[in-house]
DNA sequence: AACCCGTGGTT
DNA sequence: TAACCAAGGGT
């Protein structure tokens, strides 16, 4: 057993406490290789650790495990995904949020299959240039699945780095000082291990509101624990107030049990995901925008509403809903034949919106 | 650089 | 209940 006593602190081997706690704490999931058998020479699967670190995209380890499972059931492989269709990929994704990640997830998985061979590059630039692939996933895949030494900057990465070396700049302002603190951390053994040691300290420890500072590997050499200010760090910059919009759905079912949807265009909110026809959303109006109606209809106003909260407004909706027959010709949208419609593949709002007709 | 982009759990 | 927060990326 390696000596974790506070003479490592002082003589600077902080990675190998975090891995030595690490080897006994890490958080068993879906997509990850347990310290043991990595260093029996096992390695995650590049494929798996890219599709999971796209879900983690400002998304919680619980939320994403069921995801995770479903996608790697339906596409194995980075070829497989490739291959399947837009729409199915994106009902897939739905529930998940921040839709642009799954329209970039299919840009990047057709660029691995055919200029790479469907094969991911075990190369940090050719990850970074790769659609949906940022500084922190690039560092991520090279590092967990390829054991190269980059440097992942998370939330909690930003936090850890905060609280050990207690600074007080707020974020974002702070972020190339902690990356910095955090590159002059990262080892060259084990590098994947310890950028999963980092931010597992950070999600079970080392956590936003009530830091658990007695039981942290880290707690000795802790510049905010000695200061007393870890459960203030990191610093924020105040957010913005959210504005209330509003607007009006239209759902209309055919006698055949078809539901009358649209595929919204690719870019913008919601992008690319199924959804009920309706008006724009619009600020603080006096009168609720209504739009026009996407088929000539006996539209009926209904009595509930549904709420709804995105990343930078809060949204109203009234829902109208008509009965058609077999002949009507929609202005917009399509009729989806009940059969193929599953409820599931439409975004978090529009499924209320269903869920509302009770 | 600042803004846009979802959702569900926790406090 | 409202605010905060989570394995960020694109433009």
């Amino acid at each position: 057993m390696r000596d974790t006593s506070p003479e490592d602190a002082r003589t600077g081997d902080l990675p190998l406490i975090l891995l030595d706690w690490y080897d006994s704490h890490a958080r068993a999931m879906p997509w990850r290789v347990p310290p043991g058998a990595r260093k029996a020479g096992q390695r995650p699967d590049a494929y798996r650790v890219w599709l999971s670190e796209v879900m983690l995209q400002q998304t919680t380890v619980a939320t994403v495990r069921d995801y995770f499972r479903r996608f790697v059931t339906r596409w194995p492989d980075v070829t497989a995904l490739a291959a399947a269709p837009d729409a199915e990929v994106m009902g897939e994704w739905a529930g998940l949020g921040y839709y642009a990640r799954a329209r970039n997830l299919l840009k990047c998985a057709r660029v691995v299959a055919e200029r790479h061979g469907g094969v991911f590059p075990a190369d940090h630039a050719a990850l970074l240039a790769l659609p949906g692939i940022g500084p922190y996933t690039a560092a991520a895949v090279a590092s967990i699945a390829f054991d190269l030494p980059f440097t992942v900057l998370d939330g909690n990465v930003e936090r850890v780095m905060a609280r050990l070396h207690d600074v007080h700049t707020p974020l974002p302002t702070a972020k190339p000082e902690l990356m910095a603190l955090a590159q002059a951390l990262t080892p060259v053994t084990r590098p994947g291990d310890y950028a999963q040691a980092v931010m597992d300290l950070g999600a079970t420890i080392c956590t936003p509101r009530s830091p658990a500072c007695g039981i942290c590997p880290w707690r000795t050499p802790c510049a905010a624990r000695r200061a007393g200010t870890a459960a203030d760090l990191p610093r924020k910059l105040p957010k913005k107030a959210k504005p209330t919009r509003h607007g009006t759905l239209y759902l209309a079912r055919r006698s055949d049990g078809a539901w009358l949807l649209e595929t919204r265009p690719d870019t913008g909110l919601l992008g690319g995901m199924l959804g009920w026809p309706g008006s724009d959303w619009l600020d603080a109006a006096e009168d609720r925008p209504v739009g026009t109606p996407p088929i000539k209809a006996d539209w009926q106003m209904l009595s509930g509403e549904v709420r709804h909260t995105f990343t930078h407004f809060h949204l109203m909706l009234s829902l109208r809903f008509a009965e058609v027959g077999m002949e009507a010709e929609p202005i917009r949208g399509a009729f989806l034949p009940s059969a193929s419609f599953r409820p599931s593949d439409l975004p978090t709002v529009m499924r209320k919106a269903f869920d509302l007709l009770g």
